[in-house]
DNA sequence: AGCACGATGCTCT
DNA sequence: GAGCATCGTGCTT
């Protein structure tokens, strides 16, 4: 098994200034971008495909709704974080944490394409898909351990590598998923991102 | 292809 | 105690 600190990283791993900007440019930014985790020394990677903005406590569909807790402590934190929680009584979902250090804001990751380790995660997720939340998690290996990684350095195993920018005739706009209860504007306001795949494809590699 | 539902346990009120 | 940023199955069209 080779050292992953020796595993070079395939693309530029992006920088925390890519994330201390507008949760809306990151989240739109992150589309095309390619998601790595490193398991047992072998790279696991995929193409983000869906995303959703989730900004501030002023936004009710946020989990800082309720301000600072021990779940959003990390949302509060730097940006270029990750922020995982636990749902439905099984599920992890995967965030990076965005903007300015104080202010709670970050990007659900909603779907990944696999392009490296295809085996693995096919294995992992019995043959199923990858496009949902609590999929891709999932499929990489991703739970609450990961909560709070710096997802700038490759230490930790887990980070975004930039990708081939996806034109904005590929990208549609909608309402959050799931937001049952929370109150308009909040609930419908456009803030999920998706790549429609029959318009747009990577390369790989 | 679409909808209804149960699983399952943490978080915050 | 209620609700949850979900998923997979099974049943209906």
């Amino acid at each position: 098994m080779p050292d992953p600190g020796l595993i070079p990283p395939k693309g530029h791993i992006l920088p925390r200034t890519f994330y201390a900007r507008p949760t809306l440019t990151v989240a739109r930014e992150l589309l095309g971008a390619r998601l790595v985790r490193l398991l047992d020394g072998q790279r696991l990677s995929g193409i983000i495909t869906e995303t959703e903005a989730y900004i501030g406590e002023e936004d009710l569909g946020c989990h800082a709704r309720a301000g600072r807790t021990k779940r959003t402590a990390v949302m509060y934190g730097p940006p270029g974080h990750a922020y995982v929680y636990f749902t439905y009584g099984m599920h992890w979902c995967l965030n990076v944490v965005t903007e300015r250090e104080g202010f709670p804001a970050a990007v659900l990751i909603r779907a990944i394409r696999p392009i490296e380790g295809i085996e693995v995660i096919a294995a992992r997720r019995k043959g199923r898909d990858t496009d949902g939340p609590a999929k891709l998690t999932q499929a990489l290996g991703i739970t609450g351990t990961e909560n709070g990684l710096d997802l700038c350095t490759q230490a930790s195993g887990l980070w975004i590598e930039a990708g081939e920018p996806v034109p904005d005739e590929a990208v549609t706009t909608g309402p959050r998923v799931g937001l049952n209860n929370v109150p308009e504007p909040w609930k419908s306001i456009p803030w999920r991102f998706r790549v429609q795949e029959s318009a747009w494809r990577a390369d790989p590699d």
